[in-house]
DNA sequence: ATAAATATTGATAATGAGTCTCAATTTAGT
DNA sequence: ACTAAATTGAGACTCATTATCAATATTTAT
């Protein structure tokens, strides 16, 4: 029993719902991931792991994970929506290449003090950051470059 | 013939595209519109001023748009991607109540030169930025609160 | 232990935002 | 007017995500 399965289990009870089978299942895989993750992926996972369940069932076990605090919604990609384990690294942001989809991330809390701090001004609850931009990583921008001079 | 329809116009003979009626009357009903909008509201807009726009051609209007620096892609809520007015506020970041899907703005330029700095240290060249969060606004917060008690 | 109430699951249908196709129409240039 | 290129609308299509529901498992009350 590792410390995401006491976190995952206190939680579950806490709301009173179970520990079963599944969402044992889902939780170890999710943790043998690299950090960012859609959902469809950890399905083809799951089914690579040779275990069994059901597409509907790890949809509805996102949302738990998040409320217990084990993973959070990240940023949107291709379409899908991408969650994140959340004690890998603390707080960071994406950098987000519109061409081949690479994910740069930076570790800033400066930039998430201030922006706490403006929020406290309008007694807005912070639940959740996302903070990023979208653009070329350094190589598709240099091919870019070369593509439009020729 | 007023400024927005001057930079579109403009954008559209550098693109050699045409400015044609329906892309005069999808640039009219953004342009009277709050400035956050997802598309299918734009669509109902557009069709509840008694013009015949259709579907295809008002999904395919938005990246000219987007290109001719009149507007941006901006949050995504209900699981529409929203897009807003560039020009009427210049950048402010946002945030998001998740219960009652309020966005509160704000405006600072200095959240976003520093994120443009940490980019420039990764020589990624930024499109678009996204800083924001998601939470409680005030009153919300406060009706939480009042449930929770009781 | 039995029965009733509640929670969970898997299979599958349904939804809905966004994209694609293609034939018909419009536009700009000659 | 003639031609080539661009645009459009209608609807088919994709695909992530959600909803439904009957079958199963678990908890609680008796
Ligand atoms: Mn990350
Ligand atoms: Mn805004
Ligand atoms: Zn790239
Ligand atoms: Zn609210």
């Amino acid at each position: 029993m590792n410390e995401h399965e006491k976190i995952f289990i206190d939680y579950l009870k806490r709301s009173d719902l179970k520990y079963t089978r599944p969402r044992q299942i889902i939780l170890n895989i999710v943790f043998n991931n690299p950090s960012h993750f859609d959902v469809e992926t950890l399905y083809d996972q799951i089914r690579r792991n040779n275990r069994d369940v059901s597409r509907a069932t790890v949809y509805r076990t996102m949302p738990l994970l998040v409320k217990s605090g084990l993973i959070k919604q990240s940023l949107r990609c291709q379409a899908k929506d991408q969650y994140e384990n959340v004690s890998d690294q603390d707080h960071h942001l994406h950098l987000v290449c519109n061409n081949c989809g690479k994910i740069i991330e930076i570790n800033s809390s400066e930039l998430e003090n201030r922006l706490r701090s403006l929020a406290e001004v309008h007694k807005f609850k912070i639940l959740d950051f996302s903070i990023g931009a979208q653009g070329l990583c350094r190589k598709c921008s240099n091919k870019r470059d070369k593509e439009t001079k020729s």
